[in-house]
DNA sequence: TATTGTTATACTCTATAACTATA
DNA sequence: TATAGTTATAGAGTATAACAATA
């Protein structure tokens, strides 16, 4: 809630301060992080995580790999490097998650061709038939975000944290 | 990449999507991710958060202890786990965090009066000082995102994002 | 020389469970 | 019995540096 920056009258209303916050839901002053953009944009991601999480059941896929399935489907024969770079993370950060999906038996790989280098990533079967479970929890998870936000406040809003991810890229 | 953020001859308008981060001429179909406000808000959290830390210094406070500062500042006297609650954090988490801050002289602790099982918090003169220090570099990141999003268009956003994490509370 | 993918390694953040000392 | 705080431990996720194979 909106804190008020300057008041310091909640002392008289909660003479003991240790009670300032032993009821789940007592108001704690946010101070400046109130209006802080970085602050409710680091909250919204989390709650809408662990949303999603709860969603699919705590010990099933995680966002990070479900995009990495929705990324390696539309992008059949995407390398690791080339994904790493979608994900913004170091080329070494995507081992570790591609190994994961192959011992699930989600993802194969074959030589690249041209770069014996290289290799490229595919969808197994059993890879497209678990995107397209998850999929529908992911559709359901931003309906619920949709709602939240309001449909038609939607693409505004896309718009605005598609400039903050480009702005800083 | 190697982007300033007080570098003021880079552009701030962006007009193509999807050219996030892949070699010229090899766009990345995002699929259904796209039009996903979870994704999205991953992706502008997580360039918000690296930016900060751009600009305060990799080897600097991060965003949550600069959270934490703010908390036990205007909060004089909270304990552990009301912290913990605010952050939405088991108490275990916020163990390390706040011997983080004890240990750099920021954040100091005392007897909880009528409870001898807790603690109260206060910030030490060096964590008010330091406390200031962020809070300059907190305001100006934060008014570089405020002019990406446009000033006008801040109470609708902020609103946006407090619904999200209220609503899933 | 540069790049691809992997490995080794380390650091951060987080959670669960068990423990202590209180309440 | 329940709660405050700590500890031990484990699991993700990420990064840097170095390496072998290849370009």
């Amino acid at each position: 809630m909106s804190a008020r920056l300057d008041d310091h009258s909640r002392s008289a209303r909660h003479p003991k301060r240790e009670a300032l916050a032993d009821a789940p839901g007592e108001a704690v002053d946010l101070g400046l992080l109130d209006e802080f953009i970085g602050f409710h944009l680091r909250r919204a991601q989390e709650a809408s995580f662990q949303a999603y999480a709860r969603r699919v059941g705590g010990s099933d896929l995680h966002p990070g790999r479900f995009a990495l399935l929705v990324l390696i489907s539309r992008n059949t024969g995407i390398t690791p490097t080339a994904l790493s770079r979608v994900a913004g993370r170091d080329k070494s950060s995507i081992t570790p998650a591609l190994r994961d999906l192959e011992a699930r038996g989600l993802v194969g790989r074959s030589p690249a061709p041209g770069d014996r280098r290289s290799v490229v990533l595919h969808l197994t079967d059993a890879g497209e038939a678990r995107l397209a479970q998850l999929t529908v929890h992911a559709l359901a998870h931003d309906a619920e975000l949709d709602r939240i936000i309001g449909v038609s406040a939607k693409p505004a809003f896309l718009r605005q944290l598609r400039r903050i991810s480009e702005a800083f890229a």
